[in-house]
DNA sequence: TATGTCAAATTGGGCG
DNA sequence: CGCCCAATTTGACATA
């Protein structure tokens, strides 16, 4: 399945018929916000400004540099990180690999996006999160389909039920067993025992016409 | 610029 | 305790 469209969401679920083709937006739409500076400043807010603080940041000085801001410049939060390109991509690949992440595998690849572990188990989360609803939209449409067909299946059979019924309460063509000839509904009766039309002129069973038979003997109308 | 959308982040609860 | 999930909040961005 699209396990390479851009939207990197893999939905394996074997619905036909539905495209996944909307689930791209969010990633394209946070990079492509490249306006010229959109990228850069991604960067600054994940990375240190400038080289030797990588591992300042990786022991988490960034909400500490954060509480500073906030306490010097009054009570605003920090400015939401958005990820790079290429930070995208990178997590995007590990997801289609693995869902989930050993906490090695986590603490490499935020040393690797130069994110926080805490980020990148975050960004995890919320994709998969993404997937799921994902998963559930597909389903939904799937069982909205299934409905309209079931429904359309039903309207069919109470059709044919109708018609089985006016069938059987319209009165049978009984033959003399004498003539041969359809004898009149005033001249039938049913036969107590055997629950069967018989000519009132006699006992002798009376041969109904095929058509009278309901086509599903357990069918009780 | 008001509004909607998307995704990063937070919160709180459940579980092994 | 650490991890995951669901629900929610929040900020960045697009666009009408």
């Amino acid at each position: 399945m699209g396990a390479t469209s851009p939207s990197g969401l893999e939905l394996t679920m074997a619905v036909p018929g539905l495209s996944s083709s909307s689930g791209s937006e969010g990633f394209v739409g946070c990079n492509n916000s490249n306006n010229g500076n959109g990228n850069m400043r991604d960067l600054d807010m994940n990375q240190p400004a400038s080289g030797g603080e990588e591992e300042e940041f990786l022991m988490g000085s960034v909400e500490e540099d954060e509480e500073e801001v906030r306490g010097a410049g009054g009570p605003h939060r920090p400015k939401k990180l958005r990820l790079s390109k290429e930070q995208s991509r990178l997590l995007e690949e590990s997801f289609r690999l693995n869902h989930t992440l050993s906490p090695k595998q986590k603490e490499a690849l935020a040393i690797k996006l130069k994110l926080r572990p805490r980020q990148v188990e975050v960004w995890f989360q919320n994709r998969r999160a993404r997937t799921k609803l994902k998963h559930t939209e597909m389903e939904c449409e799937y069982l909205k389909r299934c409905f309209g067909s079931l429904t359309e299946e039903n309207r069919r059979l109470q059709r044919e039920v109708e018609e089985l019924r006016a069938m059987r309460m319209a009165p049978p063509t009984v033959l003399s067993p004498h003539t041969r000839q359809p004898l009149p509904a005033s001249a039938l009766t049913m036969c107590p025992r055997c629950e069967r039309i018989t000519a009132a002129t006699g006992p002798r069973t009376a041969r109904l016409p095929s058509s009278f038979n309901p086509r599903r003997p357990s069918a009780a109308f």
